[in-house]
DNA sequence: GTGAAAGCGCTAACAA
DNA sequence: TTGTTAGCGCTTTCAC
């Protein structure tokens, strides 16, 4: 049994003895192959191949202080929205030769310093987190480890991290100063928790019933489908009733249209219908989906941009406004005068 | 400007001088408190607190071998179903200990060899990756490195890797099954492209029209809301009715669902529907829409463990075979005898 | 163009 | 209980 078998993997050295150069010279094979020979490089190419090396990532970093990675911290998996944004994230962040390590917080405080904490452990170079409202825990380890961070999804330039986002207000303001454009007085609200939740919450302050003179009706619920349909009960066993719905996300949306059709509400003859967000589904429903389309594919990659630009640079980029805008759909028509 | 501000980092000396004792005892109490004094400890953890040091992920990787941490190779992030595959897969993971880097494939081939390459290259202990046609690279890639690797969403007990997935085959028979034993007779199957998905290829063969006397007629588009509603469309238009359109993913039915309510065409009264995955909005839409349950969440879970263990132990995992079942809801009815 | 040797930050064996 | 020291696998001067 000679060492190349049982040894689990070779390293430099390895490759140094079998092709009969140094290790410096492997090293430079590997980094910088013009400052080579081609015959010795050919060489040593080839104990590379044969002694199947695969050159260490740690020890690597450990020379060039960098892992190459950044965290994204997000607060579920299960929202389209959000797989929209880290395939962006993902993809953009490639261009700087760095990988995604995806964590999901389950939109718990305290599992998000946990997952942070693990993180940074395993040698993330930057962050990027969802809001602005987190454990103190995680400020205060970003703060120590001087840890690049995006808090994305939001946008408030006096944060103290830089934000990458979306006016959260101005979402909700565009959505409801359409409906109320339509003549739409009465209006339900279809809204997420807000207990840990500052999108909801400025999604919630962006509402000016009163500029618009509406009558809104708030129903909360969970942010998923079924949360919608629940919702959609509500509304329809409500005393008061209302003339649309407006739902601070699509899949909250998609959940009302269902439950509206299951009871033979006509969406929009009936009753007009309102999301945020812009999913895929919202553009092939029937009928399409009204809403406020939420640039998170930008916001991928402005976050990446952003994050890799303080990794490499140590300069703290500046929070970027990302403007939603209104896509027209079928779902709100116009209330009958009279 | 002394030592401690002029560097970025603080490192094990650092805190040993700071707090006067050696390197090897702050190690201690990074990873065995309970072997240091009290009170040295304590010493300790002050200079820790004052220095801001954090552990070298690297340096520490280098030393025990191990990074902690496993990359997945998914075809794309947009399908709410390998979302759920994920959140299970990086939940169970943690259990072990282990962090999850996601990598989108995008469906080809190519860009998966490379972003296992990066993968490998930044460290990944283990790869999970989907489905068994993969270009002979990346086996070779995974030969190399002897790197553990689950192949998922599939089944095949003779594959090189392990699989954990449930048998695609089963699937689509279960659901052919339902429909015929309902009475249809003529059925439209919708599918994702044949190329390079092994999968959709899977769920071709588990069809047997023959043995259930069934026409089938078949429409491939792409695996999203919007190809779903071109076939109902191809569907509508074409010569020969259908009494069941069977969609192999739930993505494509809810396409289908929608197209159809456009035109009019209701579900199950003119045209039966089913679907494959079971994703939350498949309970809720209206009708609510019969498919098959593919236990992702569990596939998951398995995949970790098996992951987990293979890097732990060096026994490369026994396959698992996960089983569908179909979840009966409204969408398809039996046709009125004669 | 190539090699020798000094680290990078940490862990672990061994000594005290 | 604590300290000394030899590496881990690689990059990177600095000679030759």
């Amino acid at each position: 049994m000679t060492d190349d078998q049982n040894k689990k993997r070779a390293n430099l050295r390895d490759v140094a003895k079998s092709a009969g150069v140094s290790v410096a010279t492997v090293s430079r094979v590997l980094n910088a192959p013009d400052a080579v020979r081609p015959k010795t490089r050919e060489k040593v190419e080839s104990a590379i191949r044969t002694l199947r090396f695969v050159p260490s990532a740690a020890a690597r970093a450990i020379n060039s202080g960098r892992t190459r990675f950044v965290g994204a911290l997000v607060p579920t998996l299960d929202n389209a929205i959000f797989a929209r944004f880290l395939a962006a994230l993902e993809h953009k962040l490639l261009d700087h030769r760095l990988s995604l390590v995806v964590a999901n917080t389950y939109n718990d405080p305290a599992i998000e310093v946990e997952k942070a904490k693990t993180l940074v452990d395993v040698g993330a170079e930057g962050l990027i987190v969802s809001g602005i409202t987190h454990d103190p825990a995680l400020d205060d380890l970003i703060e120590r480890c001087q840890l690049p961070t995006i808090a994305t999804s939001y946008h408030d330039p006096s944060y103290h991290l830089p934000t990458v986002g979306y006016d959260n207000m101005a979402a909700t303001a565009l959505a409801l100063d359409y409906l109320a454009g339509q003549g739409h007085r009465d209006i339900a609200v279809v809204h997420g928790p807000l207990a840990n939740n500052d999108r909801t919450r400025a999604r919630m302050a962006g509402l000016d019933p009163v500029g618009h003179a509406a009558q809104l009706q708030f129903f909360e619920t969970e942010i998923a489908i079924l949360g919608g349909c629940r919702a959609a009960s509500a509304i329809l066993a409500a005393p008061r009733r209302v003339s649309a719905i407006l739902c601070f996300s699509d899949v909250l949306a998609l959940g009302v249209l269902f439950e509206l059709q299951r009871n033979a509400v006509r969406v929009p003859d009936d009753l007009s219908l309102m999301g945020i967000d812009d999913l895929a589904a919202s553009a092939h429903s029937e009928p399409g989906l009204t809403t406020v389309h939420l640039p998170v594919s930008r916001m991928g990659e402005t976050s990446a941009n952003a994050v890799a630009g303080w990794i490499e640079t140590q300069e703290r980029p500046a929070p970027v406004l990302l403007v939603p805008d209104r896509v027209i759909r079928g779902s709100p028509r116009a209330v009958e005068p009279g």
